[in-house]
DNA sequence: AGCACGCCGACT
DNA sequence: GTCGGCGTGCTC
């Protein structure tokens, strides 16, 4: 028997493997490998994947037939099969789970339960419920429990069955289109008529010009402004064709540049490109870690890399970590490639992303620019993937599945034996470390890319004396304040940067020390001005800021902390017009607006970019010569063994944007702990001193890289039944792991209750331990079984955060 | 996820 | 006796 291996579209745990069935007649010559099909499954039809085909011969019980393939081409090639078989054991994920990340949103089906009659009812039934139809669509909750009950015997009787169909969704909006139905001979003719009138003479010169091309009536009626009836008009008339064709929505054909060409590299540049290069010609499948300074022109290279690797017939992968912080990137790819290019980002609509999907699957496009997710698109013979900032934990999807960007990545490459490119100023120490051992080869780029830009001059300001000199709440030191000023008066700009939105982290009662904190998450409430409130950054919850305090009815409320709400309005008191745009959370929150932003400061429009985070990463700036940072303690006393590697690269990122054109550029860092190591070497610039001091602290610490590690989660809405369950995951996986392997905790996670639900971890960590995958799938499926509905088990391999 | 099966309390 | 509550387990 022809038989089809199907994994359902259902992600449960006892769904989480294939079903087999018969593959019927009509598709016996068809390979149904990677393709979506429908099958029944219990009482209703479902939507699975054909994972693999072959024969059996099962005689236990009697298998069913596959019912029809949904579409024309497969949607998973061996490739991608293998690699959501590979994924979902790597992550402890179920498989349908990763072939639902692999593929784009608009493969997700949508089923429609529906009533259909098949024996004789009732009169009444059938004009009420069924609206004299034979079949109708079911929704329970567009009826009356009356009318359930009466349905519900009617199946009983089994008069009437419950039906589910599986919709296809988004295959493209056809649109009308009209192109030229006149020769020459016609259009001379229909010129010279005297009752022309200027709009139908305007038309048809246009024709005249455009033999060939289809348009859109819309379209036609702006280019040629004229109104869409003299178009309607012209098509009655026969002058203009109708015809429909499926619209393939490409957002990156909206982006206008002119074509640039290939810089000449510098010397640096130059050998970092050849050595990748001839990886590339020899088809090995070689990883290369870069590590070029801020500045230092890692696109350039990047470009003409992928351009030599198209030249070679293969195609290639560009990712970074989040598209709308680099639209100079982008526009710098559009413009050397064209059309050519995908773009695909979180801001795609389904409709958009199932178009690029398809034309990449089609070999019509052959470079991919994208995040996260694009490391999936369905690119056939990759000759090289770049991965760009590649320390960035965007990179780690965090939820399930919960897969690393550089994971896929090298998978990738040496399934097609290509080259990787992790890029970055500050490389992760894992891919350092590998680099170190040999793994990884190692390039670096020590020079501004740009002849006379160097690195910017830093220097730290000590907090802690400006608060004894000057009074303490100061938060902008006299040094800062000065430059920002200087740069006003030069017209140059400022980047300024707090990793705190909001405008104070906190409020507090002076009387009797009450803090307000979320009902949801029992965490300090941050004061937002902008919308008069106090919000939760976790959970989001919000309430009125209080005028007295709700414990003692002291009227006196302090504000404790600074956030970039209050800087915004501080410098704005403090410096006479200044022109501060502030870039966090709170601003962005409109589709567009960070571009606007982004844009208008590039402009000059603003002296003073201001901003948490987001100012930090791949911004590119001519003018701004002073970068300051108001608090570089913040999050380096989070409890999270990462809190000094994070706080170097935000850092070290930072001061990077200052000073790339050319201008001499200028860091000033404000801090309480100048002698903090972290904070010394990001003012230093010096990247290999941090990574030798920091592999220490991890070595003594045994953490990454010297250990892997792996955090076993439980959350509840109760915490007594959620912290019993995580000691039951601890007596269950202790036994089983090898001996050297550590296992922390149980413990509550740093954020003990988030969103009302509790949360515990065990914090794994081991060097080489056969049996750890075994353990932790067993745990899923034997432990999770017997696991209470409410409870979740969450499992994180290589975790980026333990916040 | 659905849906059936099955075992208890409440009702025509 | 029957209806329906939802706990448990299965779906090729
Ligand atoms: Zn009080
Ligand atoms: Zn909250």
């Amino acid at each position: 028997m022809r038989t089809a291996s199907v994994i359902v579209d259902l992600p449960t745990r006892q769904t989480n493997q294939p079903f087999t069935y018969l593959i019927p007649d009509d598709l016996l010559d068809f390979n149904l490998l990677g393709h979506r099909v429908r099958v029944p499954f219990g009482k209703r039809n479902l939507m699975g994947y054909v994972v693999a085909v072959g024969q059996s011969e099962r005689s236990d019980f009697q298998l069913k037939k596959i019912e029809s393939i949904i579409d024309e081409k497969p949607v998973l090639n061996s490739e991608m099969l293998k690699l959501s078989e590979w994924l979902s054991n790597y992550v402890f994920s179920y498989r349908v789970q990763v072939i639902q990340t692999i593929l784009p949103n608009a493969f997700k089906p949508k089923y429609l339960k529906g009533l259909k009659i098949v024996d004789q009812v009732p009169e009444k039934i059938k004009e009420n419920i069924f609206l004299n139809n034979q079949e109708i669509e079911f929704l329970p909750k567009n009826y009356t429990s009356e009318q359930i009950k009466v349905i519900n015997s009617l199946i009983r009787q089994g008069k009437i069955v419950q039906t589910t169909t599986i919709q296809k969704k988004n295959k493209g909006k056809k649109v009308k289109v009209l192109s030229n139905n006149l020769n020459d001979n016609d259009i001379a003719t229909n010129l010279n008529k005297k009752s022309l009138s200027d709009s139908q003479k305007k038309l048809l010169i246009f024709l005249s010009g455009h033999r060939d091309g289809f348009f859109q009536v819309k379209e036609l009626a702006e280019i040629l402004d004229i109104s869409k009836s003299t178009i309607l008009t012209a098509e009655k008339k026969s002058w203009l064709k109708k015809s429909e064709v499926r619209m393939t929505r490409n957002p990156v054909k909206k982006i206008a540049v002119t074509k640039t060409n290939a810089v000449e590299l510098n010397s640096d540049q130059k050998k970092v490109f050849n050595s990748v290069e001839s990886a590339i010609t020899k088809n090995e499948n070689k990883t290369f870690l870069l590590e070029g300074i801020t500045g230092s022109g890692k696109t350039e290279v990047y470009l003409q890399l992928i351009e030599k690797t198209i030249a070679q017939g293969k195609t290639a992968l560009l990712l970074v970590p989040e598209i709308a912080l680099t639209p100079q990137m982008i526009r710098l790819v559009k413009s050397r490639f064209l059309d050519s290019v995908a773009l695909l980002h979180s801001g795609l609509s389904d409709g958009e992303r199932l178009d690029q999907w398809e034309e990449i699957r089609d070999g019509k496009i052959k470079i991919v620019i994208g995040t996260r997710s694009a490391v999936f698109s369905p690119l056939t013979n990759i000759g090289l993937i770049i991965m760009d900032e590649e320390h960035e934990t965007n990179y780690k999807q965090e939820g399930n599945p919960r897969y690393h960007a550089r994971d896929i990545a090298l998978w990738r490459a040496k399934y097609h034996q290509a080259v990787t490119l992790l890029g970055s100023a500050t490389p992760s120490l894992e891919s350092r470390a590998r680099a170190q051992k040999g793994i990884f080869k190692l390039l670096t780029m020590n020079h501004r890319a740009v002849s006379g830009a160097k690195l910017p001059d830093v220097s730290i300001v000590d907090m802690r004396e400006v608060w004894q000199k000057e009074h303490a709440d100061n938060d902008f030191s006299p040094t800062l304040l000065k430059k920002i000023e200087e740069r006003k008066e030069n017209h140059e700009q400022t980047i300024l940067l707090l990793n705190r939105r909001g405008f104070s982290s906190f409020v507090m009662c002076r009387n009797c020390g009450y803090v307000p904190r979320c009902p949801n998450c029992n965490l300090s409430l941050t004061l937002h001005m902008d919308s008069h409130s106090l919000k939760c950054h976790y959970c989001g919850y919000e309430e009125a800021i209080p005028k007295k305090c709700p414990v003692c009815g002291s009227p006196q409320i302090r504000y404790v902390g600074t956030g970039t709400e209050k800087i915004e309005t501080k410098l704005n008191s403090l410096v006479n017009g200044i022109r501060v745009a502030r870039l966090d959370q709170d601003t962005t929150k409109r589709k567009g607006s960070l571009e606007k932003i982004l844009r208008d400061f590039g402009k000059g429009n603003y002296d003073v970019l201001l901003g948490t985070q987001m100012v930090a990463k791949g911004l590119d700036f001519p003018d701004v010569t002073l970068v300051g940072v108001i608090n570089a303690d913040i999050g380096l006393n989070l409890p999270d063994f990462r809190s000094g590697e994070k706080t170097f690269q935000l850092l070290t990122q930072v001061a990077g944007r200052s000073g790339r054109a050319g201008k001499t550029g200028e860091v000033i860092i404000q801090t309480f702990n100048p002698d903090n190591y972290a904070i010394k070497l990001a003012a230093d610039q010096n990247y290999e001193g941090f990574y030798k001091t920091e592999m220490s602290i991890r070595h003594i610490a045994d953490y990454s890289p010297y250990y892997y590690t792996i955090q076993v989660g439980i959350d509840g809405p109760d915490q007594f039944p959620a912290s019993r369950a995580i000691d039951e995951v601890a007596e269950f996986i202790k036994p089983k792991l090898a001996k050297e392997t550590i296992v922390l905790g149980p413990t509550p996670k740093a954020i003990a209750k988030l969103r009302n639900r509790y949360y515990f971890q065990i914090i794994l960590k081991y060097k080489k331990d056969p049996n750890i995958e075994s353990t932790l799938s067993e745990l899923q499926t034997v432990f999770g079984e017997k696991l209470p509905k409410d409870i979740y088990l969450s499992i994180d391999r290589d975790p980026v955060s333990f916040i």
